[in-house]
DNA sequence: AGTTAGATAATCGACTACAATTTAATCGTT
DNA sequence: AACGATTAAATTGTAGTCGATTATCTAACT
């Protein structure tokens, strides 16, 4: 007769996960509150600094991100003056971020702010380094996972 | 002249967290398709299988959620009857989750198959452990700020 | 040319998540 | 007993997230 485990929530890799997603949210939305800027918002402007000009498709390749997330999160900041959407003339099916002068500007404030205020988590780089390697292999198995039945 | 630090999205602890967050969802939705069931609404469930009787506050402390998001997640559970809601007679204030036959019953089929599911990760119990290790770590560094301004 | 298969955004509905406010009940102190 | 402070839950408003659907457009094929 075989035995069932009982679930402990505290002892849950994914609920450790689920919680500093949290966390790193409340933290971020502190440090960018100057800019009235929501994590997602963010790193959307992250990959943008990088990479504009770029499609939605693109922003959400990059992001793990579908269209029914960032078509509202796009318009916002849109109607806040970070970016432009405009319609590809040459595929009207595309729609072209750019990033306004205002974007430009406040780029290396917004690195600043959030260089310096990640300074304050005081996590040695050996530190961020075993994080990233533990993340780095549960990425992997869950992808295999998730991707498994395609 | 101060250098301005570029922040490379792939390269942030705050984005490994983000996308293995959002990985565990789509691997615990498919998961527990078979119970009707959302991650927030199966945490819910795995710390009232521990603890139930709880109040919504303590419930709420236990996931670190407020009524906000519990108020409505728990009436989702009471109209498919995993729950009762009753209001406590020592104090009209506080709300009482317990469980129903159902979900009693269900207990050990849910654990069952999120245990045989998290077996598919092929995880080791020394890479669980280093996972732990990292996530734990962080998640001080994140608590210590994020209670520093309180 | 006309049709169709595939791609791209947008839209809609359901569910979280949280800040801020409101309502009701309880407690403490006078 | 009465009033002010505290607490618990619900409510409201804003934002994210995803699944499923829809509208439009492009490209390829007949």
């Amino acid at each position: 007769m075989p035995e069932t485990q009982p679930i402990r929530l505290d002892t849950q890799l994914c609920f450790q996960i689920y919680t500093a997603n949290k966390k790193f949210n409340k933290f971020y939305q502190d440090a960018l509150k100057p800019f009235n800027l929501t994590y997602p918002q963010y790193i959307a402007l992250l990959t943008l600094w990088e990479n504009a000009p770029m499609s939605v498709k693109k922003i959400g390749k990059h992001l793990h991100l579908d269209s029914g997330t960032l078509t509202p999160l796009l318009k916002r900041l849109e109607s806040h003056g970070w970016i432009t959407r405009t319609r590809s003339p040459q595929d009207e099916r595309t729609v072209i971020i750019q990033l306004t002068d205002k974007a430009l500007e406040q780029r290396d404030t917004v690195y600043d702010r959030v260089n310096s205020c990640q300074d304050l988590l005081q996590l040695s780089n050996e530190q961020i380094e075993d994080c990233t390697t533990a993340l780095t292999m549960l990425d992997e198995h869950l992808d295999s996972y998730n991707n498994a039945d395609k």
